[in-house]
DNA sequence: GAGTGGTCTAGACCACTCC
DNA sequence: GAGTGGTCTAGACCACTCT
């Protein structure tokens, strides 16, 4: 008598409180109510209720606290201008590349990992040769008090060591204003974007739960000649952000 | 003494099951152990085997076929060169921005909506006025029977009535080349790459579970005056493809 | 301490496929 | 008909937060 086609029951649930979120009635940052007073006001077994949060939770509209309860989610997705950002005057000019991003408060945890053995495909299209010696840096991004993305970058080692480019600080226009002054300089990306779950460590990095999946950019850096010079393997929270490509016919 | 630090049991059930598919113990297709006999083999309960296996179907790594088991998915992703793809070189020789991608048995099911009132962000970005009043198309791309990619296409309902580009066949070169021969051909694209949940009803398009998310993009087309002619919403099936963007410093 | 989410158990019915 | 995944129930313990 309660009416039940053939949608289940926690995704009734679900949609239910989906359409409230979308109404307004629960705005960013407010509690949805517990599993308890969904399942008794809905007539359910508790573990159905959970069932319909988590869904919620998957599909990134509210995140769980332990110990508190279900949240609407208040973050404003980061655009990230994939190509702008890494145009030469941008870098030439001195600017990071990260600047072509979203203005917010942006903090970066950086720190130099210093000669590292390249996992295979990077050391492949690095042409690293049987040691794949890469000299690697890593770097994760917080806005807003959320860590929205985790990069490493790999260079051969032989090209960077005792150079500027393995300073800590990389100075105005970063990593590849000074590649072109070794005489370096990008002259083309390629971007590839995936999406997967997220490895545990990934996840913490990231305080993701393990449910929700991860952007995978695998950015690689050439040089006139048509070498690689850089490899940059950035993992996003996949929410956190809209990726714009602007390009010419 | 079964040795549980904390790990909860259905992840490392979920460990477990990852490492024997990529050491190949389960291969492409193969179907894995159901939960009971997963339940019985790690002592625990049948609902935890199933987290465990629902957790590997999150990631992607299986698929679940009602009535029949748990199997391992088998699909090489597809390679989406974006840029490439919409050169004017390539759909100006005729080629169709199709074949820019990976070459494998492509099917595409086409239908005319004809004038349609599109959403309103794409109404303001076409500047359709009051009306809204677009031209629309829908697609849905199959590759080795599964569908991959859902596609609407939105353009100002103006420009394009009565002339081929609204016709079923558009023609050597696709949309784009019947645009340039109205005098309004395509010199510059965004995309807008988000991932989200998918809606139930590209769910069930592209045959996916609700939990799995999809990859949207959003494609716009501008003129040389500056003026967009064309808006293409997409719905990827995010574990099927992987994004590439070329381009110059 | 009360409430919460994360995990876990031990059952159940249904719709589906056929291992 | 046996086995399967999808859903559902009615409990439980733990770690966590503090509504």
């Amino acid at each position: 008598m309660t009416g039940g086609q053939k949608r289940p029951k926690y995704r009734r649930i679900a949609d239910a409180l989906r359409a409230q979120i979308d109404a307004g009635e629960y705005g960013p940052g407010d509690r949805l109510p517990g599993e308890n007073p969904l399942a008794a006001e809905h007539g359910v077994a508790a573990m159905t209720a959970r069932q319909a949060l988590n869904a919620l939770k998957n599909e990134g509209l509210v995140e769980a606290r332990k110990g508190a309860g279900f949240y609407v989610r208040s973050f404003k997705p980061i655009r990230r201008r994939s190509i702008a950002r890494l145009s030469r005057e941008h870098w030439g000019s001195g600017a990071t590349i990260f600047s072509a991003d979203d203005a917010r408060e942006l903090t970066v945890e950086a720190s130099l990992l210093g000669e590292v053995t390249a996992p295979e495909p990077i050391a492949r299209v690095l042409d690293l040769g049987e040691a794949g010696s890469s000299f690697a840096r890593t770097r994760r991004f917080i806005v807003e008090d959320r860590p929205v993305l985790l990069s490493t970058s790999y260079m051969p080692y032989d090209l960077v060591a005792g150079t500027p480019v393995a300073e800590v600080e990389t100075g105005p226009g970063g990593t590849y204003a000074r590649l072109a002054d070794l005489g370096h300089a990008p002259v083309h990306f390629r971007e590839e974007v995936r999406v997967r779950a997220p490895s545990a460590e990934d996840a913490a990095r990231l305080r993701l739960s393990a449910d929700t999946p991860v952007i995978k950019i695998v950015r690689t850096a050439y040089e006139a000649t048509g070498r690689a010079i850089e490899v940059n393997e950035m993992t996003l929270d996949s929410l956190a952000y809209v990726l714009e490509y602007d390009f010419d016919a």
